[in-house]
DNA sequence: AAACTTGTGTGCGTTATCGAGCATATGCTC
DNA sequence: GAGCATATGCTCGATAACGCACACAAGTTT
């Protein structure tokens, strides 16, 4: 990781490179240039008060972030909090043993580094570029002064706290439960949710440690969906074609994720998600309305 | 839920009734008397100025908390936080299925219902005591206001909800990786944390609700145990004979846990957790230091 | 064009956990 | 003490994912 490359030009990146004439119908689809060149491309920034807007906009930095990058490491002290606008961020929790799994993924709809304003200047996880793109960082003490001067920003950082935490739970659960070729399915969207295109730049050997499996699995997975019709993929480069079948296939946890992220910027549409909100009844079900559930009688 | 038992008498619960004279010399030990009947008991409320803790002391109302007791409904809206003098709390996400996994254990370090200064209503996780014992509540306005001055109260605050967003991290990448034996280890020992005495009231199957694994596996995983001596049970009651041998068997996860929630409290003795810290460098090796990682070469 | 790196496809035996069913034991209630 | 609900113990086949080994293909470097 060395500091002189943060701004980089991200256009250039190992597995990104400017394509040959169109060989497949798909991979050859333009991205849309949807830079999002501006602090404003980042929702949370958006829904600043004019007057927090403007006293961050001097101090925010703009930044290109490569695949890979590591913003965080693990335990390690925080000096830069980001707002991503075009890139994608996973925070990623590993075990002594190398075994890793991402419990959150973090896009222009929040921010990457929390810890700051929570009151601690490390946090047991590493956050790791996952999307090639753009973003703004802000030192962790400016954000720190922002966020205690209360207000719109201050309430908008703790929603969002709130909201990641949710989707750790959400990933946390997903994690024991749902089979590899649904959680591969969530991993895509939540990806998918933060990028212009309907390309990802991303190897199954990347996806297996994203989700804590085998690449193998991930091989098996993907090969489902391909057979299916539902993506296309060749060395690093997977093109959703079919994104309702996608979500079709995706565990709940897509939808529980998504709901809350929704609610975070209501002015979002929500059209996308209208099936799921109708089964939100059955994910806010008590524990005690459980079948079989051990808490039955103690009430 | 009845409301009208909310102060119901903690003694007399299900499966914790008066004893019969010791048939087995561990389960006879007399539960040393620490009731902790007053809000210092909560290390997060003993921890406030004495300006604030005035503050709060009026507004402040014990209440006993029975083994299964739902505090908060999972999406539901939460009308009361709770900070646990003597109970343990988990928090519990389900999934539609039923299949549900506890991602943290709360207890008299902490707080129950961070979501009210977290900006949102309602958060997806449900809140169920698994150790009976005596709590403070506070309406959750009240605390929303009590955050909004600021101060020293609003810190602790933040900390101690970043330091459960590390539990559920860590317990999301346990849920992955580890074996039930493990886990189960962890379980046992961050709820034997939270607990004046070595004894536990915990059936198997709860047990495995927590875990979200089946009974049985449950059963085996204990059994191992208690052949080894490290613990006894009998019908929901687990003693804890050998707490040493407990946190060897169980994985890093504890430790991670515990060595976070220790820096909340720098009072509190950090003596039995020190092998652990002598490892911390392991736990904090960043995602590209590890062999067969796919990020290297990337920065 | 040749050599090389890196990503993907596949097969095979191993393992932990599951799901279901049933047996036994414990401790409460009457 | 008898009856009963419930906690625990045990078995068996099924299954998803693992670990490993290797073949092959795509794209880069020389």
């Amino acid at each position: 990781m060395n500091a002189a490359t943060v701004c980089d030009d991200v256009r250039r990146l190992p597995g990104q490179r400017p394509e040959r004439a169109g060989k497949s119908a798909v991979f050859s689809t333009t991205v849309p240039r949807v830079d999002r060149q501006d602090p404003a491309g980042n929702l949370l920034l958006a829904a600043l008060t004019a007057a927090d807007y403007g006293q961050l906009l001097p101090i925010l930095e703009p930044v290109a972030l490569p695949l890979g990058r590591v913003l965080h490491e693990a335990g390690g002290p925080r000096h830069y909090a980001y707002f991503p606008t075009s890139s994608v961020v996973v925070l990623v929790n590993t075990l002594r043993n190398g075994a890793s799994t991402a419990l959150a993924v973090a896009g222009n709809e929040g921010v990457v580094g929390i810890s700051p304003f929570m009151g601690s200047e490390s946090a047991s996880y590493c956050a790791v570029v996952l999307g090639a793109g753009h973003a703004y960082r802000i030192s962790c003490t400016a954000l720190k002064q922002a966020f205690e001067r209360g207000g719109k920003l201050q309430y908008l950082l703790l929603r969002y706290a709130q909201a990641l935490m949710t989707q750790m739970m959400q990933t946390g659960v997903c994690n024991r439960f749902h089979a590899l070729d649904q959680q591969l399915c969530r991993l895509l969207l939540l990806n998918l949710d933060r990028l212009p295109s309907n390309r990802l730049v991303l190897t199954q050997e990347l996806i297996g440690q994203m989700l804590g499996v085998r690449r193998e699995g991930v091989t098996e997975a993907a090969g489902k969906l391909k057979a299916r019709g539902t993506i296309q993929y060749r060395r690093g480069h997977i093109a959703v074609i079919d994104r309702a079948a996608l979500e079709a296939s995706a565990c709940e946890c897509y939808a529980v994720v998504k709901l809350e992220y929704d609610r975070l910027n209501p002015v979002k549409s929500q059209a996308a998600i209208t099936p799921v909100l109708q089964r939100r009844q059955e994910f806010t079900k008590p524990l005690d309305q459980i079948a079989g559930n051990a808490f039955a009688g103690f009430h």
